[in-house]
DNA sequence: GTTGAAAAGTGCTGCGA
DNA sequence: TCGCAGCACTTTTCAAC
């Protein structure tokens, strides 16, 4: 066994056996977590409770499929930004971009990095010229389209 | 009940509210629902029953925070292969390498894109060295770190 | 398809070890 | 600190509309 980082030191193996159950099947009742690891199902409760307040768990998200919604258009975008410093305002009206379901500020060509779901393609175009490369301090963009996601998962806990 | 077309002709508003209410936190109480949209708890158990049926629904996920647990290093992979056709095989072997959590096959310079999570720069190291790029049909990666993830959230239903 | 209420199962709290 | 047991709440089912 590995020793914990600093900032772990409060969670042990049941913690991270528990959030493992969880985060194959969110849905999984307590009690059959708890038969599952031989403690009782307010054992189960107390560490829940601990992992909440800790920060750790921030909450329980719906898995829906985009696709069958009429969303089928899935794509990244590399934004280059003017100044590196228009960054905080750049997101802030990012923000109201529903489309865009996630944004890092990453290393490397582009000072952005988005990742976008919309209808089509024609959706996407709308987007784009409207909604993004109007947005102050934006150069330009590059779009790459996702043609096929193989992976969709969450990290593994050891 | 073998229906495969046009994705949204058995979904109706209420369906969509549902989703959206349950989209913000997925631990909503039916009941709640129930009370919020004005109908019995009984319906919302139907419609979800369908919503699971038809695929939409997937299932539910922990969100947890991986920096907490020690999971510090989040990058993007783009990734060359030297024939497009070994797309299959590569993506085979890259299920097996658990940091990596989304996995796509996109249009532009990449024939595949990986989001991937992990302890820290060492750690990141050891995967690209030891277990991405000696997978057969790469030739080579280009990595991106996200510096902070400004938004994450989940596409919004009209 | 929807309703309302009864039945079954789960989450929460306090007491005891 | 953990486990057990009782209470409150939620989910699920079903007859009736």
């Amino acid at each position: 066994m590995h020793q914990k980082k600093a900032q772990n030191s409060e969670i042990d193996n049941l913690d991270i056996q528990i959030l493992s159950i969880l985060m194959k099947n969110a849905t999984t009742p307590y009690t059959e977590i708890a038969k599952e690891l031989i403690v009782s199902g307010g054992t189960i409760h107390v560490r829940m409770k601990k992992l909440e307040d800790l920060g750790i768990i921030k909450g329980a998200n719906l898995e829906i499929n985009p696709q069958k919604l009429g969303y089928d258009v899935c794509a990244f975008l590399g934004i280059f930004l003017e100044k590196g410093s228009q960054y905080n305002n750049a997101v802030k009206q990012l923000k109201t971009v529903n489309e865009i379901v996630e944004l890092h500020y990453t290393t490397g060509s582009w000072s952005i990095f988005a990742k976008i779901i919309c209808r089509d393609t024609t959706h996407l175009r709308e987007i784009l010229n409207e909604q993004i490369q109007s947005v102050e301090g934006i150069q330009r963009t590059e779009t790459f389209i996702s043609l096929e996601e193989s992976i969709k998962r969450q990290i593994t806990l050891d």
